[in-house]
DNA sequence: GTCACAAAATGACAAGTTGTCAAAAATGGG
DNA sequence: CCCATTTTTGACAACTTGTCATTTTGTGAC
């Protein structure tokens, strides 16, 4: 009896495991309208109301789909903020982390644009909103308490009119910006733009200096520190 | 003959004009979805087919919004590039325009989330892409204009490595992702970010600095600039 | 094996969308 | 007034998403 329902019940996760897959290629393939719950029903041989069964609507798909995303990205990010140096090399290192991030969920960025376009994120439940909003506040407060480490130990001082979190906001809308821009614009070298990734680093530390951070990024190699943190913290798994 | 003709133009105008107008607000209210073909004939009185024979499809509509407003916005950074003053002051004229462009156009980001979205970009006429295109330039031109003035003054010295463009980068991703995520993220205020305008001002402020393109922010009191600028270049017209 | 009952899967449907196009209506020159 | 040309129309086809009565399947008892 037990085993017959462990066994529905792993069923059931493969079955949503799959239908999340599916979502994944048709919305990296053709983005929100591209994703079709009849197309999904038919490719996994299931009817359609079978897969309403798992997801109320496309939209809750959707948000599962960021929710899946977000989980791992706290992951790297709590990784990346345990590394043992200065607090300008740790919050160097939470940028390793959301380079890893886009690597490994190509597709997130397009789901968090699509979930930020009105009238989506209405349609779905409470529960996977509180969810997706706990992650914001949790990667919030992973780095915000690096700036607050970084005050406590005198290697920043905050502006005047300040809050750390305002820092953190800039870190979050220049990475957030450029890998939209990125991902959409499919001729950014046409407009002189060679390099966005490391283009993307240099702005961030520059913004860093900006605030005064030390040591500063022509102290220190943090390029080369970045490439350190990808290949020992987040080489296996 | 000419008066009819002109009478007739005319009449297709405004009716163009109220199609984009409908298909503002339509959208303003309840996004890319909420944006229905029928509705806009219905409440202009006329039907669908009529509709269609102003634009193509939907996203054609939608691609009209973003070209006007981008045209607007060119107008806008061309008279802050004009500013008299240094060449950091400048840029930060381009701010106040960029600011300035966001009030009138409070719908533009929406539009452009939209646009980025795959599958839209793909269904609009090769013309209004292209117009698309070459005002992104015309504004990288403009901002990129200023940052090689700096060069050649000796106000800034490009890092490494680092082409203008890249700077313009981003101050881009900084102004995009920023508006973005005040746009669609309805409790900034609960993650500890109470005045999200006056802290991107502060970040591409800190950004310019740690660029060390001079006169610095402690040196000189940037955002009075900025609404100095707003008031006497953007108050009329 | 078979019966009864619960749980799960089904697909025809309703209600909506966009985009088309033959037919109807308006227009304006002769 | 008439007729060629342009403009407008709305019924349609072809697609959505989401529902729900009906059918199928699974389970345990006898």
């Amino acid at each position: 009896m037990l085993t017959t329902l462990t066994r529905k019940e792993r069923e059931r996760q493969q079955r949503e495991a799959k239908i999340l897959q599916l979502a994944r290629g048709m919305l990296r393939e053709s983005g929100y309208l591209g994703l079709s719950m009849d197309r999904i029903a038919a490719e996994m041989e299931y009817s359609k109301g079978t897969i309403y069964q798992h997801f109320r609507n496309k939209e809750e798909i959707i948000l599962a789909l960021a929710n899946e995303a977000l989980e791992a990205r706290i992951e790297l990010f709590e990784q990346a903020a345990t590394w043992p140096g200065n607090t300008r090399e740790r919050i160097s290192a939470i940028g390793a982390a959301a380079e890893e991030f886009v690597e490994r969920y190509p597709h997130y960025f397009a789901v968090e644009q699509i979930v930020r376009s009105s009238s989506i994120w209405e349609k779905t439940s409470d529960e996977r909103q509180q969810f997706m909003r706990s992650c914001e506040q949790r990667c919030m407060q992973i780095i915000s308490g690096i700036v607050r480490d970084a005050l406590a130990h005198g290697d920043l001082t905050m502006p005047k009119n300040r809050a750390p979190e305002d820092l953190v906001f800039g870190l979050w809308s220049l990475n957030f910006g450029s890998y939209i821009i990125m991902a959409s614009s499919n001729s950014l070298g046409e407009v002189g733009i060679g390099d966005p990734v490391a283009a993307l680093r240099d702005n961030q530390s520059f913004m860093l200096d900006g605030y005064g951070w030390r040591p500063f990024s022509h102290e220190a190699d943090y390029p080369a520190l970045m490439d350190r943190v990808r290949r020992e913290v987040f080489s296996d798994e």
